[in-house]
DNA sequence: CTGAAAGCGCTTACAG
DNA sequence: CTGAAAGCGCTTACAG
């Protein structure tokens, strides 16, 4: 049914060797040989079977990622990056993305199992052993936006990030600032936290916990955080959400208690989705270089796979890169 | 190294086929040999080769899917979808997307070259015959949004779309309504224009080319589009886009002209892109299907497989999912 | 219940 | 320049 080398050595009057030689460029053939070779693949519309030949060659040339959630721009910028790194040297890329946590590890055990070369991972709850595992079988694994000491990883710098957000809020003015958290258990968020608080504590302005509210970084939860901030004996100026969507839900939440932002209140997010830009005010915010986050870690991934030949693993490398904090209207500078 | 069956037989004290028979739960094997190779499994911790496996059962239980632009929530859903319906057969789905369509031929390769059991396409620049190659050489595959007569499909009702939000516009009282169009060479765009054509000549009503501005769905185009609606010596009283993308440059440019949407002038757009609900006005437009065309699509290309044992390929089928009105401000309804 | 052998479709020394 | 053979790591009849 498909067709084989073995039906291209026939028609082609030679054995399988020479075709496998034609093929992949390698040794001398005869000019005419490789004529009737090419004649007879492309008669037969012969193509070669991938696995075979990655089993054979023990190589696939293929990257795997690991992503959750890919509708997020932050996430899609980290594979644009991811895909370009790979397709520099010669790699495709195959996506495994999971909405139910339980499928990470679906996806893991497939990419260890041989199908690729070297993978990144990002935001995937995997546990360090379960990495290394996958490690020790020979396949390179870069980290993003997840620290675990003995694997290499790529993140972005939370706390810079934050401090340098509190210190314009800081720089307008505001004193009373409130913080929307994200998922508590995340260190983007614990990060992100100490940020804000450090740089306030370095104005010697208090965090109290009454100005703290929970969210889980999902749409909607912002809403009911601000609320409860707006509740408050006295109204915070200034709301730091740990993302933009919940940063959004937040000047939704303002408006409805008949607010206007940022004139009544200040309201500022993490992550500068696209969205950012067009709401009303549109939202200042702390930008984060995903493409590069991601680029960079699959160029590091594959570049391991170089490095192994002469030797045993390299020294894991942990990099933070810088944030950029983007001033628009929500914060109360470029007022109209 | 890597440790194979073999490793596995020898610490468990058999062959190969012994241990292949427990680990695939197959004949009857007898308790306490079973147990000792579980045991050298998990000590060895083997981790069968996913590519050999394959080899040898001419399976992957992997889905293909080439899809653009992930980004998109369009794509998103239709992504979401697939996998819902992959994992729904035990199949994973690896993800092929690309930014620039050389690479759509780079994935369509390396699916058709044994990686998966079947896929599906969506909006892929990929001609007919070469897709007639892939399934000739047994892998089934499945259009999204593309169609070609030979090759099954799903597709939107965008003909249908078109009409309906036409009769939504004519249903306000608009008369002169203007279209923004997307990419020319694109079915969607013609099928909505020629939906909202038709629409309006049941009405006795035309649309002249004047009112036909041309954009090409991205981000940006319909800005321009609008404004030389707007210098037109008769304004249109509704702009139909024939996207959201669109639809939103329309809205800012019409603000920049210092009117007002939608009393001054209605705009309404095509796709119901998560933005449209937080624009403002929040912006009236036609949702696709688009979880059921991944879910759809996917799982008729996992059916073939099954019915493909018993006799040849199964005829054709193409299916058209209806489309939803969604009404919010933009167009002049649900004024407060 | 278990093992030896052939086969999946390639590549790659090894000879010649 | 070219072919025969072994090997990549599995599965699966076929015997026993």
């Amino acid at each position: 049914m498909t067709v084989t080398i073995f039906d291209v050595a026939e028609r082609a009057g030679v054995s399988i060797s020479t075709v496998s030689r034609v093929l992949n460029n390698r040794d001398r053939v005869h000019a005419s040989t490789r004529e009737r070779v090419l004649k007879a693949v492309r008669e037969l519309n012969y193509q070669r079977n991938a696995l075979a030949q990655s089993l054979a060659t023990q190589k696939t040339n293929m990257m795997g990622l690991v992503i959750p959630m890919v509708n997020d721009p932050f996430f899609f910028e980290i594979v644009r990056g991811v895909e370009d790194a790979a397709t520099a040297k010669g790699y495709s890329l195959l996506i495994a993305s999971q909405p139910h946590p339980a499928q990470e590890h679906r996806y893991l055990n497939l990419f260890r199992r041989g199908y690729v070369d070297a993978m990144v991972l990002t935001a995937a709850d995997i546990q360090e052993h379960e990495v290394k595992q996958v490690i020790e079988q020979g396949v390179p694994v870069v980290l993003v936006q997840q620290y675990h000491k003995s694997i290499s990883s790529f993140g972005v710098d939370n706390y810079g990030g934050a401090c340098t957000m509190a210190r314009h809020l800081l720089g307008l003015g505001y004193r009373r600032i409130a913080y929307i958290t994200g998922t508590d258990y995340t260190i983007d968020n614990a990060e992100r936290l100490r940020g804000l608080r450090d740089c306030l504590a370095e104005h010697g302005l208090d965090l109290p916990d009454t100005h703290i509210a929970s969210g889980d970084y999902r749409h909607g939860s912002g809403y009911d955080a601000m609320k409860s901030l707006l509740h408050l004996p006295q109204r915070p100026e200034a709301v730091f959400a740990a993302n933009d969507q919940m940063a959004l839900d937040a000047i939704r939440a303002a408006k409805d208690y008949g607010l206007h932002v940022p004139d009544d209140i200040a309201v500022v997010g993490y992550d500068d989705i696209s969205l950012a830009h067009y709401v009303d005010p549109p939202l200042t915010t702390v930008a984060q270089p995903a493409y590069e986050l991601g680029y960079q870690a699959a160029s590091l991934a594959l570049e391991i796979i170089d490095t192994r030949h002469n030797g045993r693993e390299p020294e894991p490398k942990h990099v933070n890169l810088p944030t950029k904090l983007v001033v628009r209207r929500s914060c109360g500078a470029n007022r109209k």
